[in-house]
DNA sequence: TATTGTTATACTCTATAACTATA
DNA sequence: TATAGTTATAGAGTATAACAATA
């Protein structure tokens, strides 16, 4: 019997939100992947490009804090961003114990390099979403979001 | 200065559907853990259970492929669902390659607790979602699940 | 040859506890 | 004391390659 014409049941998973959510995410992470293949992005990372970007000066702990990344998992992420020379870490005059995170140049074109990427892949993700279903669906996920705790 | 008036801005996160899938995804499979805690039950082994109970005789490989596991990830998995004794494997006439998965009758009934216990948690992470609202949620995720390559 | 289950292995992400330097 | 960063460690999920038994 070939895969195509299997018939198998999800059974009472069908109507679980909890389970279409970690599928639509994977498939979504899996295309993520492949689009940026060979260069090295991954998700958090990318994340934490992001946040730095638009924070100058923030430091590991907040990046990781509004990604809902922990402090120690922050460390290994960080250096390797540090490693590539995508972001530096300065010692602020005010507070010693944090560092206070910048983007250098390279890291700057890296993130504008996969943002790209990203949005080639998310039209292609959401290809027969219009306007309508792309802004319905972020404002759910929204909701969602909001009930961490 | 408090985590509540923390001020971060996510940049380019902030548009990416990708991003807010993941950080939903998670947030629901927080609230699942917690909600299954004590039981030893996850998302990943409840998943077999359904599919498992809504076909039965199915074997590993057909089970994992609805699912979007591996053949080599599944081993442990059945394992450990076989060694509390929620389904067993059974040698079939036909084909002695494949084991027939079953649900046993401790199974049947874990599944039925672990499912009340999960519509509660869906429950309350979708409060204040109207019918039309989990339609919606649920059409758009399956059209991003139709994707997976 | 192809398929099923298996073993071995490795990587990513995540989680907790304990330590240090600084405040 | 509290906070920022760090180290060590462990578990869960996922990915690939190679093997034996069976078809």
């Amino acid at each position: 019997m070939s895969v195509q014409n299997e018939h198998v049941e999800l059974g009472v998973l069908t109507e679980l939100v909890g389970y279409h959510l970690r599928r639509a995410s994977s498939t979504f992470a899996g295309d993520f992947a492949r689009a940026l293949e060979g260069t090295g992005m991954r998700q958090v990372p990318f994340g934490i490009l992001s946040v730095v970007d638009a924070n100058p000066g923030i430091n590991q702990g907040a990046a990781g804090r509004v990604l809902g990344i922990q402090r120690a998992n922050m460390v290994a992420i960080i250096n390797e961003l540090v490693d590539r020379g995508w972001i530096e870490r300065k010692v602020p005059a005010g507070d010693r114990r944090a560092f206070a995170l910048a983007m250098t140049p390279a890291g700057k074109a890296q993130l504008a390099q996969s943002l790209a990427r990203i949005r080639e892949h998310e039209e292609q993700m959401l290809s027969g979403f219009d306007a309508d279903d792309r802004a319905q669906l972020l404002s759910l996920l929204a909701r969602i979001e909001a009930k961490e705790r």
